[in-house]
DNA sequence: CAGTGTTGTCTGTTATAACAAACACCATTG
DNA sequence: CAATGGTGTTTGTTATAACAGACAACACTG
């Protein structure tokens, strides 16, 4: 036997859509409202009608997408109501994710959480906005990873797909960013004191400062809002 | 315009067969570990291999199955592990829904609640374990329902669509139906006094319980486990 | 009798074609 | 010039066929 590598999952071109799509609406790449086609799709990424269809609809199942009037398939418009309803969500499990994370975390993953902070305040200084964010989910899942508990983060991980889309809105508030930053560090230190009930109520603080940050944002620039509210 | 009846929501065929293979894993009408393919779902509900095999992924995304080795789908096992997951998620955000939807339930609200209480006795008096399960679902979705929190109801949602399939082992445990039963009471009394903190407790403990009943009966019945536990 | 190779069936995957509905555009008509 | 009709394109939906891999059974061979 030559070779021990994994027998199973075999990766389907359905899949592989499903992942680009995904990676893509997590990073905000998509304007809320913009349609998209299987046809489009499959032709973007050189495949048939099925695997693009499939990776569609799986992601509307997940949440990250929604269906439009008809069925097409378009990314989910903003609203106050929806931002505050994610968060409700949001808080009590990334508080829990983060409380058992930290239980776990050694010393390795400490040094993972620093290195995204650096790299965080690196983006920051440089103005790159979309390394900002990617830092700051990485920060953020590594915490809540170290759980070890896969359905908390599929859920957690559902409700980041929704926010995705509005990231674009975050684009001028570096401000919001750097608060964030410090939140990052001082939940470092409650991880290192054990902290746990300190570093759900930090964890907690940094959530809900962004949360009114995008209420903001959407407040100020979107009287006309893109896509429909259904 | 002689019809004004909803213009939109053709319902198609991949979403009467995700529809009814939902509702049947919600009721626990399969046991844990059982494969399921496309063709043999296709024939069963007389339909091609394309909407089934699309109902079959999209109840994987949502959690509700699983893929297997291979790619073949089959109902999520069981372990101590998830049930502790699941319940991690469900006694927050089953609360804060609670909590939402007492402050909507008008008196027409509690009369339904109550409803529900009395057809679920009912059913456990005549040994009815099938339909006190379903008026059991029916309490718990009714006050949270009230909430009209649209996205936390799905999460709470595809949380019931795992334990759905664990349900099987609570069949000989008719006494934690009866505590359930009291628990509901409690509730209703909550609700009725405008106690939010009261019925978050009630609906934790009731949730705790019914989480207790299911590990003592994971414990006892299942060293053979069925289903793999990857 | 044990082992091995072959074959047939069943699995999910993917591309494709046929279909109906929705939509937009454009020409025709009032 | 405005309204209306038709037409062509694009949409999602569904069935189907071709395909490759897995698996089991069975027969053949040692």
């Amino acid at each position: 036997m030559p070779e021990l590598a994994s027998p199973e999952r075999v990766e389907t071109l359905s899949d592989q859509v499903y992942a680009e799509l995904r990676k893509a609406v997590l990073a905000g790449a998509f304007v809320p409202g913009q349609r998209m086609t299987i046809r489009g799709l499959a032709a973007e990424m050189k495949v048939s009608a099925t695997p693009a269809r499939e990776a569609l609809n799986r992601l509307v199942a997940e949440g990250g997408l929604e269906y439009g009037p008809g069925k097409t398939v378009r990314v989910p418009a903003i609203t106050a109501a929806k931002l505050d309803e994610i968060y409700l969500v949001r808080v009590p499990l990334e508080g829990t994710a983060a409380e058992l994370g930290a239980a776990r975390l050694g010393s390795r993953g400490i040094a993972k959480l620093e290195a995204f902070v650096e790299r965080h305040a690196a983006a920051l200084d440089r103005g790159d906005f979309r390394a900002s964010l990617r830092e700051n989910q990485g920060f953020h899942f590594t915490l809540y990873g170290a759980a070890e508990r896969p359905l908390l983060m599929q859920v957690v991980e559902a409700m980041w797909l929704r926010i995705g889309p509005m990231m674009h809105l975050l684009y001028p508030t570096f401000e919001a960013n750097r608060s964030g930053l410090r939140n990052h560090l001082a939940a470092i230190e409650a991880v290192r004191a054990g902290d746990g009930a300190a570093l759900r109520r930090i964890v907690e603080k940094d959530l809900l400062e962004g949360r009114a940050t995008m209420l903001r944002a959407l407040a100020g620039q979107a009287p006309g809002n893109l896509g429909d509210a259904a």
